[in-house]
DNA sequence: TCTCCGATTCACT
DNA sequence: GTGAATCGGAGAA
């Protein structure tokens, strides 16, 4: 069962744990598919969440998280690797999950890599998108929370916020 | 224009 | 445990 935008339009702390356990599915431009369980995800949670992007304001790359439920937000990291996030919430509300690790890739710039993910499919709605989506098939896991990665320049008090979520099934 | 730095990963000590 | 690779966005000037 394919999910579809309602299910991305509530807050993404309710979105992102129940994203953990659902099939990333991706289709390349030669017509394969593959599909990755969702191991990790973390929230980013508005303009008031230091550690969110758009606690800077509205801008040409936060732009995508106004947009609304299911939208696709990429960025570049590091000069390297490609971030994949999902935009929650309704419109003007900035908020996003980012896609940590599914199937056999524990990194999120492992898995961008491995599914050819880059910038050419940013701003595309993931409900809507023949490219990539995301399936439920009933599969239940086992959540455990954890304080977000690499964002210690958001100070003590949005890094330590318990926003990450883990399948310990694996 | 110019400068600083990051939602990471990997090789090396 | 430490540091390099590498580049576009954001803010300053």
């Amino acid at each position: 069962m394919k999910l579809l935008s309602d299910f991305f339009d509530r807050d993404v702390l309710d979105v992102a744990p129940e994203l953990v356990g659902k099939l990333l599915v991706r289709k390349f431009d030669d017509g394969k598919v593959i599909k990755l369980r969702i191991t990790e995800t973390e929230a980013y949670r508005g303009e008031e969440d230091k550690a969110c992007h758009a606690s800077k304001g509205r801008t040409a790359r936060t732009e995508v998280m106004y947009k609304g439920p299911g939208c696709i937000y990429i960025y570049l990291i590091y000069g390297m690797y490609w971030m994949l996030n999902i935009v929650t919430e309704k419109e003007n509300v900035p908020q996003a999950v980012l896609i940590r690790g599914a199937g056999e890739y524990d990194g999120p710039g492992k898995l961008t890599k491995a599914l050819k993910i880059t910038k050419d499919i940013n701003t595309l709605n993931i409900s809507i998108c023949s490219q990539m989506w995301i399936e439920d098939d009933g599969y239940c896991p086992q959540l455990a929370v954890a304080p977000r990665i690499g964002i210690d320049y958001a100070g003590e008090e949005w890094a330590l916020k318990p926003w990450r979520f883990i399948d310990k099934r694996n």
